[in-house]
DNA sequence: CAGCTATGCGCC
DNA sequence: AAAGGGCGCATAGCTG
């Protein structure tokens, strides 16, 4: 039978991809050993080349399968109050796969691997001489002892912890992150696993270039025989604590640098405690409901089919034409019949068939969402259907059965904690944080455990609130001090930049003293005019933070873009904190490089410090009248009076009369640059990274504290998805209450520590994820 | 065939 | 003149 049955994944792509980021082994088992060799062949071929390539190290690392050794190593260990620790597994799945064996280092002794679960590749039965697992993780326990918690490095820690944790010891845990501390350090890095860094900081990028994850590919590490696997495996915990402690020189309680401590103090109290939580709902999963997603599927299927239909039919009715397109371009790029989930066939047929225009000159060929709705076109309308259709069903229905645990029927995702270069978390196989919401039945496939319930709750306005930190932080409170009053942020924007009283400005309307006035529902009665001059003061804050355009603004607004641009110029009057927030932002980036969110965590923006043109030498050097003149050094800076002739003029221009002179430099061998593409982006970044990292770090911190709070655990409580600034979270029925009002009360006040605001949280509870809300 | 980019779209 | 920040993932379509 199948010698390498691996546990059937959602996607095997990603593993690899996901293992090549983390530097994790793939042993993603093939059906087929690839270039047609058995897996003896293979695994001779492994032996030789590891052989080959490593047989130098032969002493320099060892192998334990002795009892003593170990418990002599876990010695030195705890001597050392050190220890670093990769495992060694046959999958990339915790819940699913095994340990193979542990790879381990202290000062003063050798790398060392102790296999533990190593199998033979021809009987496919355990290999004698290793020490039994049991054993081993007793040794292991010695380290989380009550007043014996030795400093561990690890790399992307969360997978080593659950592996270890499954493997029996409970209190698994890590000190120092090599993987968080490269992403604080530089979350631009470009390749961010463990043997790149390492080459990259402590090896000046001398190092061997030899790499061995395709030559794994294929074999699960168990099948390996652990004589060959340890020259490989063992030299991981070695480059593990030279990475982590060249970070630590630089993330430094006493650095005297002010960034750094700051950024030290991010990772002892931010990305340190959450890896135990990432930890936690990876392993807890949530409950998902086959019979329901059996509904789903049947009801959106049908829906799909229909639109196919609906489109085949639409089709006849152009018919002639596209028969007539078809004989007149033989090579044409139209499948028959016309496939609808093709973007290049759609425009084919919009725009060379139909001659419709899109209407957007940056796309003229475009078939996105917001093109097609503007068309008055049942082609358009029906591909947009379908669209929202297949995206259901492909994306979610269709394919999150694949993803639950055949053993507890629960979707464990994988979190990144540091996914985002502005600090926020992402989710994948599968992402949890893009589950439909606007549809309700999708959400519901998502349910509470038996005699659980589930329970979100959100910071409102969480990135207003930020804003309205960091603006103090730089001498401005009047946001804080709006915030402080319990205003309506909006509002009061817009009573400042209108000049209207604040209940002008209000959604809803009030008595004179400021209370709800309620029609017969008991709803709250709209206030047309004050809703639109919040909504438009909204629009203008919304639209600074995400780095907005006014004519973009302008468009959600249903107004022109001038008019955009005097209610902008409105609000940066009434409200200059908004305008100064702005200018401080850039100022930072410009002068340091990087800007910063409340707890000191890092953007690095380089490319706000790129000159708007740089000019080379198209070939080089500067093209030579003389081509046999090799006596004479090629000048390899463009002159600066060239340059500054090219500078001015290019002052203004855009467009065309840009290209023009971009030609015209050409013509002389001379490549202009231009950077203004890259200096917008990072311009709208700067502004939009300090909001977005900072309600991050919040929301980071909420989920420790609720993590760790002990009554919570008591009342069995448990987080289970995060979504950037809501969490999710599931407690046994009979603890709704007590869990609710715990559950808001520790995340305001970990944000409020932070933020010094009032910050509310939104709880709701239900049994299905955005089902019916329950009231207790 | 795998592996890549482009396009498009779900969420906050 | 126009200008949306941050993700993950599906399909199409190209390349080696």
């Amino acid at each position: 039978m199948a010698l390498f049955e691996v546990p059937k994944r959602a996607n095997r792509l990603i593993d690899a991809k996901i293992a090549k980021s983390a530097n994790k082994k793939v042993t993603v088992a093939p059906t087929i050993v690839r270039g047609g060799g058995s897996i003896l062949d293979k695994i001779n071929l492994i032996k030789s080349t590891v052989e080959k390539n490593l047989g130098q190290y032969k002493d320099e690392y060892i192998v334990i399968t002795d009892i003593d050794v170990l418990t002599d190593y876990i010695d030195h260990a705890i001597k050392n109050n050190y220890i670093s620790i990769d495992t060694e597994t046959d999958g990339l799945d915790p819940l699913l796969n095994n340990l193979a064996g542990i790879c381990i280092y202290t000062h003063g002794q050798k790398g060392a691997y102790i296999p533990v679960n190593h199998i033979s590749y021809i009987t496919n039965e355990r290999v004698d001489g290793q020490l039994a697992q049991a054993d081993v993780m007793r040794q292991f326990q010695r380290l989380s002892e009550p007043g014996s918690v030795v400093d561990i490095d690890m790399f992307n820690a969360k997978f080593d912890i659950r592996v270890l944790r499954h493997a029996g010891w409970k209190d698994a845990y890590c000190t120092w992150d090599g993987y968080l501390g490269a992403n604080l350090l530089n979350e631009n890095e470009e390749h961010k696993n463990l043997k790149q860094l390492h080459n990259k900081y402590c090896l000046n990028g001398q190092g061997d270039a030899f790499r061995f994850d395709d030559l794994f590919k294929g074999i699960p590490f168990t099948m390996i025989p652990f004589n060959t696997g340890y020259l490989y495996a063992a030299h991981d915990p070695v480059i593990t604590t030279e990475l982590c402690e060249y970070q630590r020189k630089w993330l430094n309680p006493n650095s005297d640098r002010e960034d750094m401590r700051k950024l030290f103090w991010v990772m002892e109290n931010i990305e340190m405690p959450c890896v135990q939580v990432v930890c936690d709902m990876e392993d807890n999963g949530i409950l998902f409901d086959m019979n329901y997603q059996e509904e789903l599927t049947v009801k959106y299927n049908k829906l799909l089919e229909d639109e196919v239909k609906e489109f085949s039919d639409i089709l006849k009715m152009y018919d002639k034409e596209i028969t007539i397109y078809r004989k007149a371009n033989p090579n044409n790029k139209l499948d028959d019949p016309i496939n609808i989930a093709s973007p290049t066939q759609i425009a084919i047929l919009l725009y060379d068939i139909l001659g419709l225009d899109s209407g957007d000159k940056k796309s003229p060929r475009g078939t996105g969402e917001e093109i097609l709705s503007k068309m008055d076109n049942p082609i358009a309308k029906a591909v947009l259907k379908y669209r929202e259709l297949s995206k259901l069903v492909n994306t979610y229905i269709d394919k999150l059965p694949n993803c639950i645990n055949p053993n507890d029927g629960r979707i464990h995702c994988s979190f990144n904690q540091y996914g985002a270069k502005t600090g926020r978390m992402s989710s994948s196989e599968p992402n949890l944080q893009n589950i439909p919401s606007h549809n309700k039945d999708i959400r519901k496939m998502f349910v509470a455990s038996d005699g659980y319930v589930l329970m979100s709750s959100d910071f409102s306005q969480q990135e207003p609130k930020c804003l309205a930190a960091l603006c103090r932080k730089q001498g401005d409170s009047q946001m804080y001090d709006t915030f402080m009053r319990g205003k309506d942020l909006y509002s009061e924007i817009a009573s400042k930049a209108f000049n209207q009283t604040y209940r002008e400005c209000l959604e809803f309307m009030t008595d004179e003293d400021g209370n709800w006035l309620y029609d017969e529902h008991g709803e709250r009665i709209t206030y047309k005019a004050g809703k639109e001059r919040r909504t438009q003061a909204k629009s203008i804050l919304l639209g600074v933070l995400y780095g907005r355009g006014e004519a973009s603004i302008g468009e959600q607004l249903k107004c022109t873009t001038k008019k955009a641009h005097e209610i902008k110029e409105s609000v940066f009057r009434g409200f200059p904190a908004i305008k100064q927030f702005e200018q401080d932002s850039l100022d930072m980036a410009y002068e340091l490089g990087y800007v910063t969110t409340v707890c000191g965590r890092k953007r690095r923006l380089p490319d706000l410090q790129l000159d708007e043109f740089e000019f080379i030498w198209r070939d080089g050097a500067p093209p030579q009248d003389d081509l046999l003149d090799f006596d004479s050094e090629p000048d390899a800076e463009v002159p600066i009076d060239k340059q500054k002739y090219y500078l001015k003029r290019l002052k203004g221009t855009w467009g065309s009369s840009k290209r023009k002179v971009f030609d015209e430099a050409n013509k002389e061998g001379i490549w202009i640059v231009d950077n203004g593409g890259k200096i917008a982006d990072a311009t709208r970044q700067c502004v939009n990274s300090r909001i977005q990292g900072s309600a991050a770090d919040l929301t980071k911190l909420a989920m420790i504290e609720l993590n760790n709070n002990q009554e919570l655990k008591e009342l069995g409580f448990r987080l289970l998805i995060p979504v950037h600034d809501e969490v999710i979270a599931e407690c046994p029925i009979e603890n709704v209450k007590e869990c609710s009002k715990l559950l808001a009360e520790t995340m305001s006040k970990a944000a409020e520590k932070i933020l010094e605001m009032p910050i509310k949280c939104d709880v709701e509870i239900t049994r299905e994820w955005y089902g019916e809300e329950l009231k207790f």
